[in-house]
DNA sequence: GGGGCTCACATTGTACACAGACGATGCGAG
DNA sequence: CTCGCATCGTCTGTGTACAATGTGAGCCCC
Protein backbone atom coordinates (compact mmCIF):
# COMPACT_ATOMS: atom_id res chain seq x y z
CA UNK A 1 0.00 0.00 0.00
CA UNK A 2 2.90 2.06 0.94
CA UNK A 3 5.52 2.65 -1.85
CA UNK A 4 6.88 -0.66 -2.90
CA UNK A 5 7.67 -3.30 -0.03
CA UNK A 6 11.56 -4.14 0.45
CA UNK A 7 11.79 -8.07 0.10
CA UNK A 8 14.57 -7.37 2.20
CA UNK A 9 12.65 -7.05 5.24
CA UNK A 10 9.41 -5.09 6.62
CA UNK A 11 8.99 -1.66 7.08
CA UNK A 12 9.51 -3.06 10.96
CA UNK A 13 13.13 -3.84 9.99
CA UNK A 14 13.65 -0.55 7.97
CA UNK A 15 12.35 1.84 10.40
CA UNK A 16 14.11 -0.46 13.38
CA UNK A 17 17.37 -0.34 11.62
CA UNK A 18 17.62 3.18 11.27
CA UNK A 19 17.01 4.48 14.57
CA UNK A 20 19.56 1.54 15.39
CA UNK A 21 21.69 3.27 13.11
CA UNK A 22 21.35 6.92 14.20
CA UNK A 23 22.02 5.46 17.57
CA UNK A 24 25.08 3.88 16.08
CA UNK A 25 26.36 6.85 14.76
CA UNK A 26 25.82 9.18 17.47
CA UNK A 27 23.14 11.22 15.12
CA UNK A 28 20.55 10.23 18.13
CA UNK A 29 22.15 11.70 21.32
CA UNK A 30 21.56 9.94 24.27
CA UNK A 31 18.20 10.92 26.73
CA UNK A 32 16.33 12.23 23.06
CA UNK A 33 13.21 11.65 23.61
CA UNK A 34 11.81 9.49 20.93
CA UNK A 35 7.56 10.36 20.64
CA UNK A 36 6.02 7.81 18.65
CA UNK A 37 3.50 10.03 16.99
CA UNK A 38 6.83 11.93 15.14
CA UNK A 39 8.86 8.79 14.22
CA UNK A 40 5.61 7.74 12.35
CA UNK A 41 5.61 10.48 10.52
CA UNK A 42 8.95 10.63 9.82
CA UNK A 43 8.78 7.24 8.62
CA UNK A 44 5.43 7.26 7.32
CA UNK A 45 4.01 4.18 9.07
CA UNK A 46 1.69 4.08 11.94
CA UNK A 47 2.41 4.15 15.76
CA UNK A 48 1.85 0.52 15.87
CA UNK A 49 5.20 -0.16 13.96
CA UNK A 50 6.89 2.55 15.50
CA UNK A 51 6.02 0.83 18.77
CA UNK A 52 7.85 -2.49 18.03
CA UNK A 53 10.71 -0.99 16.57
CA UNK A 54 10.97 1.15 20.40
CA UNK A 55 10.05 -1.87 21.82
CA UNK A 56 12.75 -4.15 20.23
CA UNK A 57 15.14 -1.41 21.28
CA UNK A 58 14.43 -1.08 24.96
CA UNK A 59 14.77 -4.95 25.15
CA UNK A 60 18.47 -4.41 23.89
CA UNK A 61 19.06 -1.40 26.53
CA UNK A 62 19.48 1.36 23.82
CA UNK A 63 16.26 2.77 24.59
CA UNK A 64 14.64 3.35 27.68
CA UNK A 65 10.79 2.96 27.55
CA UNK A 66 9.03 4.58 30.61
CA UNK A 67 5.40 3.66 31.05
CA UNK A 68 2.93 6.40 30.02
CA UNK A 69 6.13 8.42 29.63
CA UNK A 70 7.74 8.02 26.41
CA UNK A 71 10.93 6.42 25.42
CA UNK A 72 14.08 8.30 25.16
CA UNK A 73 17.91 6.75 24.36
CA UNK A 74 19.37 5.76 26.88
CA UNK A 75 21.56 7.40 28.49
CA UNK A 76 23.95 5.32 30.87
CA UNK A 77 25.20 5.78 34.40
CA UNK A 78 29.01 5.71 34.56
CA UNK A 79 28.06 2.84 36.86
CA UNK A 80 26.19 1.42 34.03
CA UNK A 81 28.46 2.01 31.69
CA UNK A 82 31.01 0.19 34.02
CA UNK A 83 29.13 -2.73 34.05
CA UNK A 84 27.89 -3.35 30.15
CA UNK A 85 31.96 -2.76 29.63
CA UNK A 86 32.79 -5.53 31.81
CA UNK A 87 29.94 -7.65 30.33
CA UNK A 88 31.43 -6.94 26.87
CA UNK A 89 34.80 -8.10 28.13
CA UNK A 90 33.23 -11.50 29.04
CA UNK A 91 31.31 -11.54 25.75
CA UNK A 92 34.69 -10.70 23.08
CA UNK A 93 37.03 -12.68 24.92
CA UNK A 94 34.63 -15.78 24.32
CA UNK A 95 34.03 -15.07 20.76
CA UNK A 96 37.33 -14.31 20.10
CA UNK A 97 38.26 -17.82 21.73
CA UNK A 98 35.87 -19.40 18.97
CA UNK A 99 36.72 -17.39 16.25
CA UNK A 100 40.03 -17.88 16.31
CA UNK A 101 39.03 -21.71 16.23
CA UNK A 102 36.87 -21.08 13.70
CA UNK A 103 38.27 -18.61 11.10
CA UNK A 104 38.37 -19.20 7.59
CA UNK A 105 40.28 -17.73 4.89
CA UNK A 106 37.45 -16.01 2.83
CA UNK A 107 35.98 -14.97 6.69
CA UNK A 108 39.48 -13.39 7.45
CA UNK A 109 39.47 -11.81 3.88
CA UNK A 110 35.94 -10.30 4.97
CA UNK A 111 36.92 -9.02 8.09
CA UNK A 112 40.65 -7.23 6.38
CA UNK A 113 37.65 -5.93 3.87
CA UNK A 114 36.13 -4.23 7.19
CA UNK A 115 39.09 -2.67 8.69
CA UNK A 116 39.35 -0.91 5.62
CA UNK A 117 36.45 0.40 4.83
CA UNK A 118 36.63 1.45 8.62
CA UNK A 119 39.71 2.97 8.07
CA UNK A 120 38.90 5.09 4.97
CA UNK A 121 35.98 6.40 7.01
CA UNK A 122 37.68 7.70 9.60
CA UNK A 123 40.45 9.30 6.93
CA UNK A 124 38.16 11.06 5.52
CA UNK A 125 36.60 12.08 8.31
CA UNK A 126 33.04 10.52 8.43
CA UNK A 127 32.72 10.02 12.10
CA UNK A 128 29.66 8.90 12.62
CA UNK A 129 29.94 5.65 10.17
CA UNK A 130 33.51 4.80 11.15
CA UNK A 131 32.02 4.41 14.43
CA UNK A 132 29.32 2.12 13.03
CA UNK A 133 31.81 0.32 11.32
CA UNK A 134 33.96 -0.54 14.05
CA UNK A 135 31.03 -1.95 15.66
CA UNK A 136 30.16 -3.90 12.82
CA UNK A 137 33.89 -5.50 12.40
CA UNK A 138 33.26 -6.75 16.08
CA UNK A 139 29.57 -7.66 14.93
CA UNK A 140 31.36 -10.01 12.09
CA UNK A 141 33.84 -11.60 14.86
CA UNK A 142 31.09 -13.02 16.22
CA UNK A 143 29.41 -14.14 13.12
CA UNK A 144 32.59 -16.02 13.01
CA UNK A 145 32.45 -17.02 15.89
CA UNK A 146 29.43 -18.63 15.17
CA UNK A 147 27.77 -18.86 18.39
CA UNK A 148 24.02 -17.42 17.87
CA UNK A 149 22.98 -16.33 21.43
CA UNK A 150 26.52 -14.63 22.02
CA UNK A 151 25.77 -13.00 18.88
CA UNK A 152 23.00 -11.40 20.22
CA UNK A 153 24.51 -10.22 23.12
CA UNK A 154 27.23 -8.53 21.86
CA UNK A 155 24.99 -6.68 18.98
CA UNK A 156 22.98 -4.89 22.17
CA UNK A 157 26.45 -4.39 24.31
CA UNK A 158 27.83 -2.52 21.15
CA UNK A 159 25.27 -0.70 20.27
CA UNK A 160 25.20 0.67 24.04
CA UNK A 161 28.96 1.08 24.21
CA UNK A 162 28.18 3.27 21.29
CA UNK A 163 26.17 5.56 23.88
CA UNK A 164 28.60 5.27 26.41
CA UNK A 165 31.21 6.61 23.72
CA UNK A 166 29.05 9.47 23.04
CA UNK A 167 28.18 10.50 26.66
CA UNK A 168 31.58 10.01 27.97
CA UNK A 169 34.08 10.16 25.97
CA UNK A 170 37.12 12.40 26.70
CA UNK A 171 38.14 14.45 23.43
CA UNK A 172 37.98 13.35 19.48
CA UNK A 173 40.48 10.98 19.32
CA UNK A 174 40.44 7.99 17.03
CA UNK A 175 37.84 5.00 18.51
CA UNK A 176 38.91 1.84 17.94
CA UNK A 177 42.07 1.88 16.24
CA UNK A 178 41.85 0.02 12.94
CA UNK A 179 45.75 -0.73 13.89
CA UNK A 180 44.56 -2.74 16.72
CA UNK A 181 41.90 -4.47 14.83
CA UNK A 182 44.34 -5.35 12.16
CA UNK A 183 46.56 -7.30 14.43
CA UNK A 184 43.97 -8.95 15.89
CA UNK A 185 42.75 -10.51 12.83
CA UNK A 186 46.61 -11.52 12.36
CA UNK A 187 46.20 -13.63 15.48
CA UNK A 188 43.59 -15.04 14.10
CA UNK A 189 44.92 -15.99 11.45
CA UNK A 190 47.47 -17.47 12.90
CA UNK A 191 45.51 -19.17 15.13
CA UNK A 192 47.24 -17.91 18.22
CA UNK A 193 44.05 -17.46 20.55
CA UNK A 194 46.53 -16.55 23.61
CA UNK A 195 47.55 -13.65 21.55
CA UNK A 196 44.35 -12.83 19.97
CA UNK A 197 42.68 -12.96 23.44
CA UNK A 198 45.60 -10.98 24.60
CA UNK A 199 45.04 -8.38 22.05
CA UNK A 200 41.13 -8.30 22.47
CA UNK A 201 41.44 -7.36 26.14
CA UNK A 202 44.03 -4.87 25.35
CA UNK A 203 41.39 -3.37 22.93
CA UNK A 204 38.83 -3.24 25.50
CA UNK A 205 41.25 -1.36 27.44
CA UNK A 206 42.33 1.42 25.30
CA UNK A 207 38.44 2.00 24.75
CA UNK A 208 38.54 2.40 28.38
CA UNK A 209 41.32 4.63 28.65
CA UNK A 210 39.31 6.98 26.16
CA UNK A 211 36.58 7.75 28.43
CA UNK A 212 35.92 9.92 31.41
CA UNK A 213 32.64 9.35 33.34
CA UNK A 214 32.05 13.05 33.64
CA UNK A 215 29.21 14.89 31.62
CA UNK A 216 28.24 15.28 28.23
CA UNK A 217 25.67 17.75 26.49
CA UNK A 218 22.95 16.04 24.98
CA UNK A 219 20.70 17.79 22.26
CA UNK A 220 17.63 16.87 20.67
CA UNK A 221 16.12 17.27 17.13
CA UNK A 222 14.59 14.73 16.39
CA UNK A 223 13.72 16.25 12.67
CA UNK A 224 17.21 17.16 11.98
CA UNK A 225 18.83 13.80 12.56
CA UNK A 226 16.46 11.90 10.18
CA UNK A 227 16.44 14.46 8.02
CA UNK A 228 18.92 12.44 5.34
CA UNK A 229 16.09 9.99 4.59
CA UNK A 230 13.30 12.02 3.82
CA UNK A 231 13.71 12.68 0.45
CA UNK A 232 14.23 8.99 -0.35
CA UNK A 233 13.61 5.89 1.41
CA UNK A 234 17.30 4.54 1.62
CA UNK A 235 21.31 5.75 0.84
CA UNK A 236 23.24 3.09 -0.54
CA UNK B 1 -12.26 -2.63 35.31
CA UNK B 2 -10.31 -5.70 35.26
CA UNK B 3 -9.23 -7.58 38.31
CA UNK B 4 -7.83 -5.29 40.56
CA UNK B 5 -4.16 -6.67 40.09
CA UNK B 6 -2.43 -3.76 39.65
CA UNK B 7 0.50 -2.84 42.02
CA UNK B 8 2.20 -6.22 40.84
CA UNK B 9 3.00 -5.05 37.40
CA UNK B 10 0.74 -4.21 34.46
CA UNK B 11 -1.08 -7.06 32.86
CA UNK B 12 1.56 -7.36 30.44
CA UNK B 13 3.88 -8.43 33.52
CA UNK B 14 1.44 -10.77 34.53
CA UNK B 15 1.50 -12.12 31.17
CA UNK B 16 4.44 -12.89 30.24
CA UNK B 17 5.76 -13.98 33.59
CA UNK B 18 2.88 -17.01 33.16
CA UNK B 19 4.28 -18.14 29.75
CA UNK B 20 7.63 -17.80 30.91
CA UNK B 21 7.12 -20.01 33.91
CA UNK B 22 4.97 -22.33 32.08
CA UNK B 23 8.41 -23.05 29.77
CA UNK B 24 10.61 -23.10 32.79
CA UNK B 25 8.22 -25.57 34.40
CA UNK B 26 8.40 -27.28 31.62
CA UNK B 27 4.13 -26.94 31.22
CA UNK B 28 4.50 -26.03 27.30
CA UNK B 29 6.26 -28.48 25.66
CA UNK B 30 8.68 -27.36 22.83
CA UNK B 31 6.83 -26.64 19.11
CA UNK B 32 3.90 -25.99 20.93
CA UNK B 33 1.38 -23.38 19.11
CA UNK B 34 1.03 -20.20 20.70
CA UNK B 35 -2.19 -18.61 19.62
CA UNK B 36 -3.12 -15.25 20.11
CA UNK B 37 -6.73 -15.42 20.30
CA UNK B 38 -6.60 -18.50 22.61
CA UNK B 39 -3.91 -16.97 25.28
CA UNK B 40 -5.74 -13.65 25.05
CA UNK B 41 -9.20 -15.65 26.11
CA UNK B 42 -7.17 -17.54 28.84
CA UNK B 43 -5.62 -14.74 30.27
CA UNK B 44 -8.56 -12.42 29.72
CA UNK B 45 -7.12 -9.71 27.79
CA UNK B 46 -6.88 -8.40 24.11
CA UNK B 47 -4.56 -9.64 21.58
CA UNK B 48 -2.42 -6.70 21.82
CA UNK B 49 -1.10 -7.59 25.11
CA UNK B 50 -0.15 -11.24 24.28
CA UNK B 51 1.45 -9.91 20.88
CA UNK B 52 3.91 -8.33 23.17
CA UNK B 53 4.83 -11.14 25.49
CA UNK B 54 5.17 -13.08 22.65
CA UNK B 55 7.34 -10.56 21.26
CA UNK B 56 9.42 -10.58 24.16
CA UNK B 57 9.72 -13.77 24.64
CA UNK B 58 10.34 -14.08 20.69
CA UNK B 59 13.99 -11.98 21.96
CA UNK B 60 14.46 -13.82 24.35
CA UNK B 61 14.66 -17.00 22.09
CA UNK B 62 12.25 -19.20 23.91
CA UNK B 63 9.34 -18.50 21.51
CA UNK B 64 9.87 -19.00 17.42
CA UNK B 65 8.05 -16.12 15.92
CA UNK B 66 7.36 -17.24 12.19
CA UNK B 67 5.75 -14.42 9.83
CA UNK B 68 2.82 -14.94 9.00
CA UNK B 69 2.18 -18.17 10.65
CA UNK B 70 2.44 -17.67 14.66
CA UNK B 71 4.29 -18.38 17.24
CA UNK B 72 5.06 -22.12 18.64
CA UNK B 73 7.43 -22.82 21.88
CA UNK B 74 11.07 -22.90 20.89
CA UNK B 75 12.42 -26.11 19.76
CA UNK B 76 16.46 -25.82 19.94
CA UNK B 77 18.49 -27.88 17.64
CA UNK B 78 21.13 -30.18 18.97
CA UNK B 79 23.47 -27.32 17.68
CA UNK B 80 21.85 -24.48 18.49
CA UNK B 81 21.34 -26.43 22.18
CA UNK B 82 25.41 -26.61 22.14
CA UNK B 83 25.69 -22.40 21.20
CA UNK B 84 23.50 -22.06 23.89
CA UNK B 85 25.40 -24.12 27.05
CA UNK B 86 28.41 -22.68 25.76
CA UNK B 87 27.04 -19.10 25.71
CA UNK B 88 26.02 -20.12 29.65
CA UNK B 89 29.14 -21.45 30.73
CA UNK B 90 30.99 -18.37 29.37
CA UNK B 91 28.37 -16.13 31.56
CA UNK B 92 28.04 -18.06 34.32
CA UNK B 93 31.63 -18.10 34.36
CA UNK B 94 31.76 -14.57 34.31
CA UNK B 95 28.75 -14.43 37.04
CA UNK B 96 30.52 -16.27 39.59
CA UNK B 97 33.84 -14.18 39.87
CA UNK B 98 31.79 -10.86 40.07
CA UNK B 99 29.15 -12.80 42.88
CA UNK B 100 32.04 -14.28 44.57
CA UNK B 101 34.02 -10.86 45.09
CA UNK B 102 30.11 -8.79 45.88
CA UNK B 103 28.45 -11.48 48.17
CA UNK B 104 27.16 -10.15 51.40
CA UNK B 105 26.21 -12.26 54.51
CA UNK B 106 22.77 -11.81 53.72
CA UNK B 107 22.29 -12.66 50.17
CA UNK B 108 24.26 -15.92 50.71
CA UNK B 109 21.44 -16.52 53.49
CA UNK B 110 19.08 -15.64 50.56
CA UNK B 111 21.02 -18.31 48.48
CA UNK B 112 20.53 -20.97 50.92
CA UNK B 113 16.84 -20.14 51.38
CA UNK B 114 16.45 -20.40 47.79
CA UNK B 115 18.41 -24.21 47.45
CA UNK B 116 16.51 -25.27 50.59
CA UNK B 117 12.96 -24.23 48.91
CA UNK B 118 14.36 -26.16 45.58
CA UNK B 119 15.96 -29.51 47.36
CA UNK B 120 12.15 -29.39 49.17
CA UNK B 121 10.46 -29.25 45.78
CA UNK B 122 12.51 -32.13 43.83
CA UNK B 123 12.03 -34.24 47.48
CA UNK B 124 7.89 -33.75 47.02
CA UNK B 125 8.37 -34.92 43.64
CA UNK B 126 7.22 -30.98 42.27
CA UNK B 127 9.30 -31.85 39.16
CA UNK B 128 8.56 -28.80 37.57
CA UNK B 129 8.73 -26.23 40.31
CA UNK B 130 11.74 -27.29 40.97
CA UNK B 131 13.40 -27.06 37.84
CA UNK B 132 12.13 -23.31 37.77
CA UNK B 133 13.70 -22.85 41.30
CA UNK B 134 16.74 -24.08 39.97
CA UNK B 135 16.58 -21.49 37.27
CA UNK B 136 16.16 -18.82 40.12
CA UNK B 137 18.93 -20.28 41.91
CA UNK B 138 21.39 -19.30 38.96
CA UNK B 139 19.44 -16.30 38.92
CA UNK B 140 19.58 -15.03 42.22
CA UNK B 141 23.68 -15.39 41.09
CA UNK B 142 23.42 -13.39 38.73
CA UNK B 143 21.94 -10.67 40.70
CA UNK B 144 24.36 -10.92 43.48
CA UNK B 145 27.10 -10.22 41.01
CA UNK B 146 25.06 -6.96 40.13
CA UNK B 147 25.93 -6.87 36.31
CA UNK B 148 23.04 -5.57 34.72
CA UNK B 149 23.36 -6.82 31.02
CA UNK B 150 24.84 -10.41 32.10
CA UNK B 151 21.15 -10.51 34.33
CA UNK B 152 19.13 -10.01 31.01
CA UNK B 153 21.77 -12.72 29.21
CA UNK B 154 21.14 -15.67 31.97
CA UNK B 155 17.59 -15.50 32.37
CA UNK B 156 17.20 -15.80 28.57
CA UNK B 157 19.37 -18.77 28.22
CA UNK B 158 18.10 -20.28 31.56
CA UNK B 159 15.06 -20.16 30.06
CA UNK B 160 15.98 -21.89 26.84
CA UNK B 161 18.50 -24.07 28.86
CA UNK B 162 14.84 -25.36 30.16
CA UNK B 163 13.48 -25.83 26.54
CA UNK B 164 16.83 -27.69 25.87
CA UNK B 165 16.87 -29.92 29.14
CA UNK B 166 12.96 -30.42 27.81
CA UNK B 167 14.15 -32.14 24.76
CA UNK B 168 17.19 -34.05 25.40
CA UNK B 169 17.04 -35.33 29.06
CA UNK B 170 18.23 -39.13 28.91
CA UNK B 171 16.45 -39.68 32.08
CA UNK B 172 14.30 -38.59 34.78
CA UNK B 173 17.42 -37.78 36.92
CA UNK B 174 17.90 -35.18 39.20
CA UNK B 175 19.04 -32.06 37.17
CA UNK B 176 21.05 -29.60 39.39
CA UNK B 177 21.80 -31.05 42.11
CA UNK B 178 21.28 -28.58 45.03
CA UNK B 179 24.27 -30.41 46.50
CA UNK B 180 26.01 -28.64 43.47
CA UNK B 181 24.86 -25.49 44.29
CA UNK B 182 25.41 -25.51 48.22
CA UNK B 183 29.24 -26.70 47.79
CA UNK B 184 29.33 -23.63 45.43
CA UNK B 185 27.64 -20.99 48.20
CA UNK B 186 30.06 -22.70 50.41
CA UNK B 187 33.10 -21.59 48.01
CA UNK B 188 31.44 -18.02 47.95
CA UNK B 189 31.55 -17.47 51.12
CA UNK B 190 34.95 -18.23 51.28
CA UNK B 191 35.88 -15.73 48.56
CA UNK B 192 37.54 -18.85 47.07
CA UNK B 193 36.94 -17.17 43.28
CA UNK B 194 39.10 -20.25 41.85
CA UNK B 195 36.80 -23.08 43.66
CA UNK B 196 33.77 -21.17 42.93
CA UNK B 197 34.51 -20.56 39.27
CA UNK B 198 35.66 -24.94 38.66
CA UNK B 199 32.54 -25.61 40.74
CA UNK B 200 30.60 -23.83 38.06
CA UNK B 201 32.14 -25.33 35.63
CA UNK B 202 31.78 -29.01 36.80
CA UNK B 203 28.18 -27.90 37.65
CA UNK B 204 27.78 -26.92 33.85
CA UNK B 205 29.55 -30.38 32.80
CA UNK B 206 26.74 -32.54 35.12
CA UNK B 207 23.99 -30.72 33.35
CA UNK B 208 25.91 -31.64 29.78
CA UNK B 209 26.09 -35.13 30.91
CA UNK B 210 22.28 -35.62 31.67
CA UNK B 211 21.66 -34.58 28.23
CA UNK B 212 21.77 -36.91 24.79
CA UNK B 213 22.14 -35.26 21.92
CA UNK B 214 22.52 -37.73 19.32
CA UNK B 215 19.25 -39.54 18.12
CA UNK B 216 18.91 -37.67 14.94
CA UNK B 217 19.96 -41.20 13.12
CA UNK B 218 17.76 -41.68 10.42
CA UNK B 219 14.73 -43.28 11.60
CA UNK B 220 11.61 -44.52 9.29
CA UNK B 221 9.57 -44.51 12.29
CA UNK B 222 7.73 -41.00 12.14
CA UNK B 223 5.62 -41.80 15.27
CA UNK B 224 8.40 -42.28 17.50
CA UNK B 225 11.00 -38.86 15.80
CA UNK B 226 8.16 -36.71 16.23
CA UNK B 227 7.04 -37.87 19.51
CA UNK B 228 7.98 -35.75 21.67
CA UNK B 229 5.50 -32.97 20.04
CA UNK B 230 2.33 -34.50 19.31
CA UNK B 231 -0.37 -34.50 22.27
CA UNK B 232 1.44 -32.66 24.79
CA UNK B 233 0.35 -29.47 25.10
CA UNK B 234 0.36 -29.84 29.04
CA UNK B 235 1.16 -32.72 31.52
CA UNK B 236 1.80 -32.70 34.79
C1' DG C 1 5.38 37.15 46.04
C1' DG C 2 5.74 32.17 46.46
C1' DG C 3 3.83 27.66 46.81
C1' DG C 4 0.25 24.39 46.01
C1' DC C 5 -3.77 22.97 43.59
C1' DT C 6 -6.74 22.25 39.56
C1' DC C 7 -7.89 21.90 35.06
C1' DA C 8 -6.71 21.27 30.27
C1' DC C 9 -3.70 19.36 26.80
C1' DA C 10 -0.66 16.17 24.87
C1' DT C 11 1.04 11.61 24.62
C1' DT C 12 0.91 6.91 25.53
C1' DG C 13 -1.84 2.40 26.51
C1' DT C 14 -5.47 -0.56 24.96
C1' DA C 15 -8.84 -2.60 22.17
C1' DC C 16 -11.01 -3.46 18.01
C1' DA C 17 -11.98 -3.82 13.07
C1' DC C 18 -10.34 -4.58 8.57
C1' DA C 19 -7.15 -6.61 5.26
C1' DG C 20 -3.88 -10.05 3.77
C1' DA C 21 -1.50 -14.49 4.00
C1' DC C 22 -1.04 -19.18 4.96
C1' DG C 23 -2.85 -23.81 5.51
C1' DA C 24 -6.50 -27.15 4.89
C1' DT C 25 -9.98 -29.45 2.57
C1' DG C 26 -12.52 -31.09 -1.29
C1' DC C 27 -12.86 -31.80 -6.12
C1' DG C 28 -11.28 -33.24 -10.51
C1' DA C 29 -7.87 -35.17 -13.77
C1' DG C 30 -4.46 -38.57 -14.98
C1' DC D 1 -5.92 -44.54 -6.22
C1' DT D 2 -2.89 -40.60 -6.18
C1' DC D 3 -1.50 -36.15 -7.22
C1' DG D 4 -2.43 -31.32 -8.39
C1' DC D 5 -5.34 -27.28 -8.05
C1' DA D 6 -8.75 -24.12 -6.49
C1' DT D 7 -11.53 -22.39 -2.92
C1' DC D 8 -12.52 -21.59 1.83
C1' DG D 9 -11.59 -20.64 6.55
C1' DT D 10 -8.69 -19.22 10.23
C1' DC D 11 -5.14 -16.68 11.97
C1' DT D 12 -1.85 -12.98 11.91
C1' DG D 13 -0.46 -8.02 10.40
C1' DT D 14 -1.75 -3.28 10.42
C1' DG D 15 -4.13 0.91 11.13
C1' DT D 16 -7.19 3.66 13.77
C1' DA D 17 -10.32 5.17 17.48
C1' DC D 18 -10.94 5.62 22.27
C1' DA D 19 -9.47 5.65 27.17
C1' DA D 20 -6.17 6.61 30.79
C1' DT D 21 -2.25 8.71 32.48
C1' DG D 22 1.37 12.17 33.02
C1' DT D 23 2.63 17.02 32.23
C1' DG D 24 2.46 21.79 32.35
C1' DA D 25 0.29 26.15 32.76
C1' DG D 26 -2.61 29.16 35.10
C1' DC D 27 -5.02 30.43 39.18
C1' DC D 28 -6.03 30.83 43.91
C1' DC D 29 -4.71 30.93 48.51
C1' DC D 30 -1.45 31.74 52.00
Amino acid sequence: MRSAKRRSGTQDERVYAHIFDAILEQRLAPATKLSEEALGAIFGVSRTVIRRALSRLGHEGVVLLRPNRGAVVASPTADEARQIFHARRMIERAITELACERASAAQIAELRQCVAEEHACFARGDRGTGIRLSGEFHLKLAEVAGNVPLIGFLRSLISQSSLIIALYEKRNQAHCSDEEHLRLIDALEARDVDTAVGLMMRHMDSVDDKLDFEEGAPSDDLQAVFSHLLPSARKA
